[in-house]
DNA sequence: ATCAAGTCTGTAACTTGTTCTACCTTAGCG
DNA sequence: CGCTAAGGTAGAACAAGTTACAGACTTGAT
């Protein structure tokens, strides 16, 4: 993780946008946040989000070049807000395991509270194809650094980052389940739970006690 | 596995349908699957599945309600295959974790043989909203049964549940990662024997020796 | 054989994501 | 000031999923 992972909004070589151009991007997300939340995936259709943004059609498309892309984009823009929020209070438990499992059910909560939005974001995200690799990564990204940071591991061992991802994994799909009806949150909170055994498994200072 | 599981191709309430109705349910599976293998999601359009399974657009709706549900049941069937497939030639490994881990490589590997497939399929299955519940859920299922099948768990413990089911959340998203190309197939593999490590964390016979 | 109910067919219409076009506005620059 | 290029706007047009509908075709019971 060098500090080149600044978690910029937009990839490498976007060119600066004016004061004007900024606002706009941020009255799409914005619009798109509030429509997702009201509806779901469902309720976000371009058309609305262009009006609601006060912005034309065309201009919504130069600035996200899918609905994909668009909501991807609010899911980045919403992470960057638990991540913040997150680091503000951090997780209280003594092992590793115990802190991640407790951090991840409290961005699951905070999720819970907009069932809709999560649902068009998660959505979004699960759906999207190569052309969106980029920004996907971007959100990968982000979730890493969570629960990392969760972790407390400042040079995780390569043992550790695949427990990450499965992890990761585990929480996506989870999520899913979940938003589709087909799991309770109690059944989240279990996996969540049994896949923070992992990290037990592979930490360097519990690998002496078994 | 008790013998009610015995994989229903519909879920309960169905009536039966007559021969000539069977062989278009199977040309409208078999179409949607030659389509998808060419071209993927998108090349699944209802209106050439319909043409190629000689049928009328309407009548496509009828038998699937949404091309969502036309994935996922060729999904299930795609499954069904492959279940009888590795039944054929049971995982050889020692450890329920070996053995889970190698069928799940192998249903990996026969995936990438058609991974335009695969892409269309596990698309469909992850932007499944509610009104898709109860074939996903058959989906779900028949996963399960496969991966308990592998470890030889006839009376699987909760705990182990669990274990499969994060294992499942793991498989699924390493899917989706590996289709669109944020994830090697290298990858793909650790992150899987990474996940079937929780299989010896809750296998009963292995908490006596570690 | 006939009739009613339920299926299919062919086709058009509607919805929403996406693209295209023709025309304005703005910002920088000589 | 006046030009130009990039960025914006409004609105039409197009594509594919979905729905609607009028007219055949099947089927099963009488």
């Amino acid at each position: 993780m060098t500090a080149e992972s600044r978690a910029d909004h937009r990839p490498s070589a976007a060119p600066p946008l004016t004061e004007r151009q900024e606002a706009r991007r941020r009255r799409i997300l914005d619009a798109s946040a509030r429509l997702a939340a009201r509806g779901g995936f469902d309720a976000v259709q371009m058309r609305e989000v262009a009006e609601a943004a006060g912005v034309a059609l065309g201009t919504l498309y130069r600035y996200f070049p899918s609905k994909i892309h668009l909501l991807v984009a609010t899911m980045q823009d919403q992470l960057q807000h638990l991540h913040t929020t997150l680091r503000k209070r951090p997780p209280a438990g003594a092992a590793p395991a115990k802190r991640v499992a407790e951090t991840l059910m409290r961005a699951f909560r905070a999720l819970q509270r907009e069932p809709q939005l999560a649902d068009a974001m998660v959505r979004a995200l699960t759906f999207a194809d190569r052309s969106v690799s980029p920004e996907v990564d971007t959100v990968s990204r982000l979730t890493t650094a969570i629960i990392l940071d969760a972790m407390g591991a400042e040079q995780p061992t390569p043992e550790q980052l695949s427990a990450v991802r499965v992890i990761e994994h585990t929480w996506h799909s989870a999520l899913i389940t979940w938003l589709s009806g087909r799991a309770s949150i109690a059944q989240v909170k279990i996996d969540i739970e049994t896949v923070c055994r992992l990290i037990d498994l592979t930490s360097p200072e519990h690998a002496t006690t078994r």
